[in-house]
RNA sequence: GGACGAUUAGCUCAGUUGGUUAGAGUGCUACCUUGACGUGGUAGAGGUCGUAGGUUCGAGUCCUACAUCGUUCACCA
């Protein structure tokens, strides 16, 4: 074995091995059902840091339930991701000098096909590095065929029940992508803008009316202008005329509640084809709706002279315009919030078009009901992201699901003159035309947990509903909620029982990764310098559930140190047990530290086991870390020095060095697999080894009391030579009490050793000592120096004085009827006893220093 | 404006249902190179737990108010 922990020789071919026995697959029905889906990474590139934590969460719970006796299924795939990936084609069209737009559908979609295989391959060989224990065999896209049947059944389903509809609605639009989005698609930033005050001339007065905007280009859609009807200062001005600056058109106006009178001029221009509102505002008044803008961000025809133009363009020469005609009465920079595309980063632009949406009302009613129902209601890891999600349930507005792509499941839906159809299969007969849009993306992930167990030809129910979904608190909305909506509709049940909810990965100065920043960190990179064990200890082992977790490669370091020390953990029981393993493990006669280090096992199988059903995976990394380092490492294997010819100490050590790699499986798959290999006659894979099994009859309590105060002595001995600076030659005597004179006596070789000197029974001459005292008693330190011993007495001293302070606490505390009275007694009982040792100790010190 | 989260050692963070001397990693100081590991070992310094009140025998933990930072929803002519 090489003396530095090499990850690169230990990570490579293990995967392909388990791949090749086919451990990762699912299937044995003898065993309890236990499921997990990955939430699927778009195929528009490589994975980066939040996916390695998020399926790493994911394969520390399955590996975990499957080294439990779980049948443990985890179903990969991946997403196609409409919007993104479209873009991402485009791009690499344009760059080899083709116009993706000028392509026939078809032709596109092949290209896209071909991007898809070509990302998917990298996606598969990542999950490979991070060791993702995926069942490849029930890998689904979500463009599959199965899953189009899918989306077709439930959109044919929804629409036949009024679920769906297509409307004439303001919408939010993206002028780059092209496309409608749902609102939540809609990423707003406050900002700095200009409010314009415009002139809106009465048409048969010189009169005029001061109107803000901050969106000049619009008033080319304006077709009235509103003031409140409890205004007095303009009510009485229904139905007269105004002009649109610049333009030679006549609007009247109106009144509508809508018109805040404390706002501004509290006259309003109402533009019902480019806002939501003023959308409102015309319905109620019978406006003409007129749009002003082409769907790439260009002014259209309404514009007059400025069609064709940019948008922004159109808006500064039109203000220049507005100026100069002394139609701008002034400017105001104001901040407010303005839309941008989550996708592209397009300005949002509202725009009247007609689309379709899912009316949500009654599936989010429907789902608040269930949440109330404990039995059947989605548990959220932590409580607190349910309220999150309850709360955008109840405020939910109906889900604009029609893109303009050609990426995505296209719309079920035919038309025909004014007819329409809406099937899983076109309709017969001449001279029907398919819509030419597809879904969102969402639409066909939220039937993600079911559709991929089969629904709706034969939902495979053992593995449904699922057990857990592992998921980022910034999908909660787009993904989460809308699996369990549609899943209770379809399938009247939870997709899964327990979602689990983290946070996002930032960086070292806590910023979130992002490509502009250029602040991101490749997975893979991380793993080439440090190993997938160490990234993976270090993405569990820093986080705490729903918390955000900065990246920090000195903390992959340490993760990496703790890798190596296992290693040597491993070398060292190797070079040790070299006649094992044999048949000759044996536990007979079980030394004290046999058992010491065998029950404190125990201990942290049972804290494991515990933090882990919780999700608490922080815990059991941190658990498990000091077991090794603190105990096996810094202690058992210290004290196994001095008894190493001992079969049953070799068995020990090999054991709990096994159990080890067990428990730390799940997190740190290849290198425990590796090291479980060099102890495993049989050659079968730790993967489907027993997790580790609390025991009550090795609790050894005696034991570990005993093994405690051994170390308290040692530790103690060590502080007080090093803080009088004593060399290596001094001497021990022991004066402990009766029951302690007997556990050091009987231990004095060992501890000797480890201390590099011996017991003596009496001072040697021409040695000064040191008294060290404990609540039990008290062992002399004696020492060959000339320099005085001031030091100690100063030392005492210190002691004394806190050890009053801690008596006088105490002594109060325990006067204190109300708490003796109201504490838990076991509680009041450890406070007299510490203070009764506190007493002792204070006479033994008070003795010394006379 | 509503809701949520964060505020604990120089830094990054844990801290279960309140239990009395608040933990870890890293950094820092001193010492140690006897074969598991110097990517190590040993010992140590370092915190009035954001502020102010309150409940309680007892508060980092519960309640109220405030402050700072962040997230999110809504509004935004």
């Amino acid at each position: 074995m090489e003396k530095k922990y090499d990850h690169k020789q230990v990570e490579s071919n293990k995967y392909e091995q388990w791949l090749q026995q086919k451990l990762f697959q699912a299937g044995d029905l003898k065993k309890p059902p236990f499921c997990i889906v990955i939430p699927p990474p778009n195929v528009t590139g490589r994975l980066h840091l939040g996916h390695a934590w998020d399926t790493t969460i994911q394969d520390v719970i399955i590996r975990y339930k499957r080294m439990k006796g779980y049948d443990a299924l985890w179903i990969p795939g991946m997403d196609h991701a409409g919007i993104a990936t479209q873009a991402k084609v485009d791009e690499r069209l344009r760059s080899q000098g083709t116009n993706p737009r000028g392509m026939n559908r078809d032709e596109w979609t092949k290209i896209a096909w071909s991007w898809k295989e070509e990302y998917a391959k990298i996606i598969r060989s990542q999950w490979g590095k991070l060791g993702l224990s995926l069942d490849y065999s029930r890998e689904k896209f979500t463009l599959d065929p199965d899953l189009n049947n899918a989306v077709n059944e439930v959109f044919v389903t929804l629409y036949n029940k009024g679920y769906i509809y297509r409307g004439e609605r303001i919408i939010h639009y993206d002028p780059v992508a092209m496309t409608a989005l749902s609102n939540i698609e809609v990423i707003y930033k406050e900002e700095e803008a200009i409010l314009y005050y415009l002139k809106y001339q009465l048409a048969d007065s010189n009169q005029y009316f001061t109107i803000a905007t901050t969106r000049p280009e619009t008033i080319f859609g304006d077709t009235a202008i509103a003031v409140n009807p409890n205004d007095k200062r303009y009510n009485q001005m229904e139905n007269k005329m105004v002009i649109i600056p610049t333009l030679d058109k006549k609007i009247p106006i109106i009144l509508d509640e809508h018109a805040d009178m404390e706002f501004g001029s509290g006259v309003v221009k109402i533009t019902p084809a480019h806002d939501q509102n003023d959308f409102e505002v015309g319905n109620r008044h019978n406006l003409d709706r007129v749009i002003c803008l082409n769907p790439n961000g260009t002014m259209n025809n309404a514009a007059g002279k400025y069609e064709n133009m940019d948008r922004f363009q159109c808006r500064e020469k039109l203000v220049n315009e507005l100026k100069e005609k002394g139609l701008l009465l002034r400017e105001e920079k104001i901040t407010h919030s303005i839309g941008y595309s989550e996708r592209s980063n397009a300005i949002i632009e509202p725009y009247l078009s007609k689309q379709w949406f899912v009316k949500v009302d009654e599936l989010a009613k429907h789902t608040i009901e269930n949440q109330k129902n404990a039995k059947t209601k989605v548990n959220f890891f932590p409580e607190r992201f349910e309220n999150v999600f309850l709360n955008w349930m109840t405020n939910i507005q109906d889900w604009c699901i029609s893109r303009q792509l050609w990426w995505g499941h296209r719309i079920p839906a035919w038309y025909k003159d004014d007819e329409i159809h809406v099937g899983k299969e076109p309709p017969v007969g001449e001279g029907w035309v398919q819509d030419e849009d597809v879904l969102d993306t969402w639409f066909s992930s939220a039937l993600w947990p079911f559709a991929t167990l089969g629904w709706p030809q034969r939902l495979n129910r053992r593995y449904f509903p699922n057990n857990v979904l592992v998921t980022g608190y910034d999908i909660i909305f787009f993904w989460v909620s809308r699996m369990i909506f549609q899943s209770l509709e379809f399938n009247n049940e939870r997709p899964f029982q327990d979602v689990l909810i983290h946070g996002l990965i930032r960086d070292k100065d806590g910023r979130k990764m992002s490509k502009s920043l250029g602040n991101g960190v490749d997975p893979m990179d991380v793993i080439d310098q440090y190993g997938a064990d160490a990234l993976r200890f270090f993405l569990m082992s820093n986080s705490s559930p729903g918390q955000d977790l900065r990246y920090d490669e000195d903390k992959v370091k340490a993760a990496w140190n703790f890798n190596n020390k296992i290693w040597n953990a491993t070398r060292f029981v190797l070079l040790n047990t070299k006649d094992f393993p044999s048949p000759k493990h044996t536990f007979k006669r079980l030394s004290l530290y046999d058992k010491w280090i065998l029950a404190r096992l125990n201990e942290t199988i049972l804290e494991t086991q515990k933090a882990i059903e919780n999700f608490e995976f922080n815990i059991v990394c941190n658990t498990i870390y000091s077991f090794v380092w603190n105990d096996y490492c810094d202690w058992y294997i210290e004290l196994s020095k001095f008894n190493l010819e001992s079969p049953t100490t070799k068995s020990v050590l090999i054991y709990v060095l096994t159990e080890i790699v067990k428990l730390l499986h799940p997190f740190m798959p290849f290198v425990t697999e590796e090291i479980y290999q060099k102890f495993n006659n049989d050659q079968t894979s730790i993967m489907i080894s027993n997790y580790p099994q609390y025991n009550k009859k090795l609790r050894y309590k005696d034991e570990i009391n005993k093994v405690e105060k051994i170390k308290e002595i040692i530790t103690t001995i060590r502080n007080v030579k090093q803080e009088n600076k004593i060399s290596n030659e001094y001497y021990l005597i022991n004066q402990l009490n009766r029951e302690e004179l007997y556990l050091i006596t009987d231990h004095q070789i060992e501890i000797g050793k480890i201390l590099k000197t011996s017991f003596v029974k009496e001072k040697p001459a021409n040695m000064q000592e040191i008294i060290i005292t404990f609540a039990y008693g008290k062992i002399i330190l004696c020492y060959n120096s000339t320099t005085n011993n001031n030091i100690d007495k100063e030392m005492l001293q210190k002691e004394k004085e806190t050890l009053i302070e801690s008596i006088n606490k105490r002594t109060n505390l325990l006067a204190n009827e109300n708490f003796t009275k109201k504490a838990p007694p076991n509680l009041v009982d450890s406070e007299k006893q510490k203070l009764n040792e506190e007493t002792e100790k204070l006479k033994l010190i008070e003795e010394q220093l006379k």
